[in-house]
RNA sequence: GGGGAUGUGGCGAAACCGGCAGACGCAUCGGACUUAAAAUCCGAAGCCCGCAAGGGCGUGCGGGUUCGACUCCCGCCAUCCCCA
């Protein structure tokens, strides 16, 4: 029985040293020009995606990369270098306003209580963020700065306003987010939506495509993200080619990337909502306009979707397509409407080339029009359409060319006879930026009665959100802001003038917060020069796999607009990323499939039945979710086993990239290790703070035998505790950590004092505050946070003898020692006399000898 | 539908650049300590055959390259995540 005084208590020690943090001030970064900067140290930006702060709080999901993070942040410091840390919280959002409209309960106050939530909960962590640069996206001294951010978009000529499709429900009278609709129904009461075009504010991203793309080369993100990028912005090369339209005025313009295959255009299909459907004639008009409405319904990627029956339906228009005289029959190509065609992509209009593509092969099949080869098949091809290389063929002047070849030559003819020419064209569309919705940042903008849009001046910033006490979206689709009359009237210039309306999305916080983190408190600048040339580029940002698009490729687009304008100093904003994985839980479904609760399951034998009735329930593994009641709140595993103790089980589990269950049973390993730990340092019946053989000044065993033995397996954990941080593979730091206390605690009596030292220093990025007690205990006055990481002499990382598997047909059939110096013929000699019987009988053919690795015998 | 990833013991995983597969931890089993239990300590353990010595099979499946493949190449299958 321990005496319960001087046992491993973290409860006891976790909150004295993270006040003790606190009250030092510890991780608090300075900046160039404040007191307490070293300019000689470098820097180190590293950077968590922060999160949106919802009312149930942080789960340990959230925690897995900030712990990542953690880790690396005080491992740098203790390499010496000036770490920026910071938190903060993405604020502004549906779900606090949702929340709202359900309780009448302000989003600022629900803001307020949430964010205090999650700070408590990661302070328990023992996270070392510099709290003195929280953010607030919700909070006006910060959204003032993304008001004025805005600004220098909006002065670049990057924000405008169009008509666009916007999700509408009738049911509810509202304004959908894209998020609130899923295939076309209304995620909250499954009502019927449609697209409904709206005035909105676009930001010109599009304009950037060409450098988002071009920019990934200059930053190390992994490849997978920036493939999904690439995708998503979906460069193609190809023509834009006009046709004339019979009886309308209006050519119409389609954007193909296959050219050459114009004499197989035999006829155009263009989206629903396309203008030149207006020319329909009388006797086409009533099913174009069915059409039409049934269209609005679906979600672009109904319409897209290849494998589901084409529909379409003949306008009764004709196009001449150019590649043909006039007089030629084969000139005339009907004009179709079809889904598949978006309108919002090129030109909303294609030329269909049946032969070459296959999307085209299946509408013509099924509608009987015409399909005409242009590219020669291989020979034995049974296919329907060929996508594939070949010479052109029923081409004109392009038959015999490659594809390739003919791309051109269809291009230059193009220009020449002026009826197209050469285009890029991106899968990227404008960003959709406004919502009819409350919580979220006002546009910093004035409509002018003489019809004109102004931005507010940078000294009137900010636009502060009017008090509301309702949020609801009018039945007529503006904005709930429309409501505050008070507010949106205003003056300009002596002029009234009314203020817009709209709000920006959820993701215009997280655009540019990186950037004030570096300079939070600045009142008069979003940020200084100073500040931003010396911390930028966040030198790691870490953050789930599911923001690998839209919020990166925005973050970047904002940034090169800033630096566009001279306001940043760097190209991109994120040096590296890296991806956390998701951690999943167990969860439980009963023999129907019907999902039961974890806190109704029991185990028993090697199954689980329901608690009760003993109905036997399956353990399967998906996502943490509220519904499933299998969320982990940290906050319980800290009450239990101490935040150490998280934080060790959560960089044990595996790779911080991998998605990884949760498993509870697993969790107290992690905390015997810290009370083996413990009891080596301390006796827990003795109530001195530390063992005799570790105090100041105790005799020391000498560096032979199993204390040796310690140095070199110490030397070798260090370094593989480096090496882990370098390749983000922390979850092996934590078992070199298990290995060395292991045999430390085999030969407890050989472990000097300063071994001891150097393993608490290595640990402590890891579990910082028993690495702290135990520091202290050592004698120590100053914090372990701010020690200095311990170095360890290489000669130590290396064996005087080497044991080589030897091989005999890449079998493994024996093993033998041999001195690090001896000469290869030894080793060989050796190796076979330990396989000798192996070798009987047979001839060996080649020996494979691998210094350092391993004997290999070929034999026959 | 498109895109991204992942498949290794009963479970989480490790294995550097193609060189001893399963380190470390969990669960399990055996032992010590204890009146007993918990805690702790020591030990066993991939699977199959065998009392054992030993042998065979093993990194999702099928091929290939190589003296040697979890690792590289080709083709499948399964699962997860993301976008819509």
């Amino acid at each position: 029985m321990s005496s319960a005084a001087n046992s491993y208590s973290p409860s006891e020690l976790e909150p004295r040293w993270q006040a003790r943090w606190e009250a030092e001030q510890c991780f608090r970064a300075r900046n160039p020009g404040q007191s307490g900067f070293d300019a000689a140290r470098p820097k180190y930006y590293v950077l968590d995606m922060f999160p949106y702060p919802s009312g149930s709080g942080l789960h340990v999901g959230h925690a897995v990369g900030y712990i990542g993070t953690d880790i690396l942040a005080r491992k740098a410091r203790m390499d010496g270098r000036n770490v920026l840390h910071p938190m903060g919280w993405d604020a502004f959002g549906l779900p606090a306003e949702q929340y709202a409209i359900q309780t009448g309960k302000h989003p600022r106050q629900t803001t307020l209580e949430n964010t205090a939530n999650y700070r408590r909960q990661l302070k328990a962590i023992g996270l070392s963020y510099d709290w003195s640069r929280e953010i607030d996206t919700s909070d006006e001294r910060y959204y003032r700065w993304t008001q004025w951010v805005f600004k220098r978009l909006f002065e670049r000529g990057l924000a405008y306003q169009a008509e666009v499709p916007v999700w509408w429900c009738e049911e509810l009278k509202t304004v959908l987010a894209n998020e609130e609709v899923i295939n076309g129904r209304s995620e909250r009461g499954n009502h019927p939506c449609v697209r409904r075009p709206l005035k909105q504010w676009m930001l010109k991203i599009t304009a950037y495509a060409e450098r988002l793309l071009a920019d990934l080369d200059l930053i190390d993100w992994p490849e997978s993200i920036k493939i999904q990028q690439r995708e998503w912005i979906g460069r193609s090369e190809g023509a834009e080619i006009r046709f004339e339209v019979e009886g309308v005025a209006d050519a119409l313009t389609v954007f193909t990337t296959r050219p050459d295959t114009i004499f197989g255009a035999t006829f155009m299909v263009v989206a629903p909502e396309h203008a030149i459907l207006r020319h329909c004639p009388a006797a086409t008009r009533a099913s174009v306009e069915a059409y039409q409405r049934a269209a609005a319904a679906k979600s672009e990627q109904e319409r897209g979707d290849a494998s589901k029956e084409k529909s379409g339906v003949a306008s009764g228009l004709y196009a001449r397509n150019p590649a043909f005289a006039p007089s030629d029959p084969r000139a005339r190509i009907p004009i179709w409407v079809a889904d598949y065609v978006l309108a919002g992509y090129g030109t909303g209009a294609i030329m269909a080339v049946p032969g070459q593509d296959e999307r085209d092969w299946a509408f013509a099949e099924k509608f009987g029009l015409r399909i005409v080869r242009t590219v020669q098949p291989p020979a034995g091809f049974d296919g329907k359409a060929y996508v594939g290389e070949g010479p052109a063929l029923n081409s004109g002047f392009l038959d015999g060319l490659g594809v390739e070849a003919a791309k051109q030559r269809a291009i230059a003819w193009l220009e020449e006879s002026k009826l197209g020419k050469a285009r890029v064209t991106y899968k990227l569309r404008d960003w959709l930026f406004s919502r009819q919705r409350y919580w979220g940042e006002p546009f910093p903008l004035l409509h002018l009665e003489d019809g004109r849009t102004v931005a507010v001046p940078d000294d009137a910033l900010p636009v502060r959100l009017p008090p509301m006490e309702d949020f609801k979206p009018s039945s007529d689709g503006s904005a709930p802001l429309a409501r505050a009359k008070d507010w949106v009237a205003t003056t300009h210039e002596g002029k009234r003038a009314r203020r817009d309306t709209d709000t920006m999305p959820g993701w215009a916080g997280s655009c540019w917060y990186w950037l004030r983190f570096m300079d939070p408190s600045n009142d008069a600048a979003a940020w200084s020069r100073e500040a931003e040339g010396y911390w930028g580029p966040v030198d790691l940002y870490v953050g789930g796999a599911a923001h690998a698009v839209m919020h990166l490729l925005y973050a970047r687009f904002w940034h090169k607009v800033l630096y566009d304008a001279g306001l940043v100093s760097t190209k991109e904003p994120f040096h590296k990323l890296f991806n956390q994985g998701l951690i999943t839980a167990f969860a439980y479904e009963d023999a129907s499939g019907r999902l039961v609760r974890n806190a109704d399951v029991e185990a028993k034998g090697d199954g689980f039945v329901k608690k009760g009735s003993g109905e036997p329930v399956a353990q399967i593994v998906t996502k943490m979710a509220k519904q499933l009641g299998n969320v982990v709140n940290p906050d319980d595993i800290i009450a239990e086993y101490g935040a150490d103790t998280l934080r060790l089980y959560e960089t044990f589990m595996g790779p911080l990239a991998d998605s990884k269950p949760w498993n509870p049973r697993d969790i107290p390993g992690c905390r015997r290790f810290l009370d083996r730990l413990w009891r080596l340092a301390v006796d827990a019946d003795s109530g001195e703070p530390l063992r005799a053989q570790f105090r100041a000044g105790a005799a020391q065993p000498a560096l032979d035998g199993a204390t040796l033995r310690l140095e070199r397996e110490l030397a070798r954990t260090i370094l593989k505790v480096e090496q882990a941080c370098a390749n983000f593979a922390l979850n092996t730091a934590v078992s070199a950590f298990m290995s060395f206390l292991n045999e430390a605690v085999k030969d407890a009596a050989a472990l000097r004092r300063d071994q001891l030292e150097r393993f608490v220093l290595a640990l402590a990025p890891f579990a910082p505050h028993v690495a702290e007690e135990l520091w202290s205990r050592l004698g120590h006055a100053e914090l372990v946070a701010l020690a200095a990481w311990p170095q360890y002499d290489r000669a130590h990382l290396v064996d005087d003898e080497v044991e080589y598997p030897i091989q005999v047909n890449g079998k493994l059939r024996g093993k033998v020692v041999v001195a690090r110096t001896a000469p290869g013929e030894e080793g060989e000699r050796a190796a076979r006399a330990v396989v000798a019987e192996h070798l009987a009988g047979k001839t060996v053919v080649k020996v494979v000898v691998v210094p350092g690795k391993l004997v290999n015998f070929v034999v026959k």
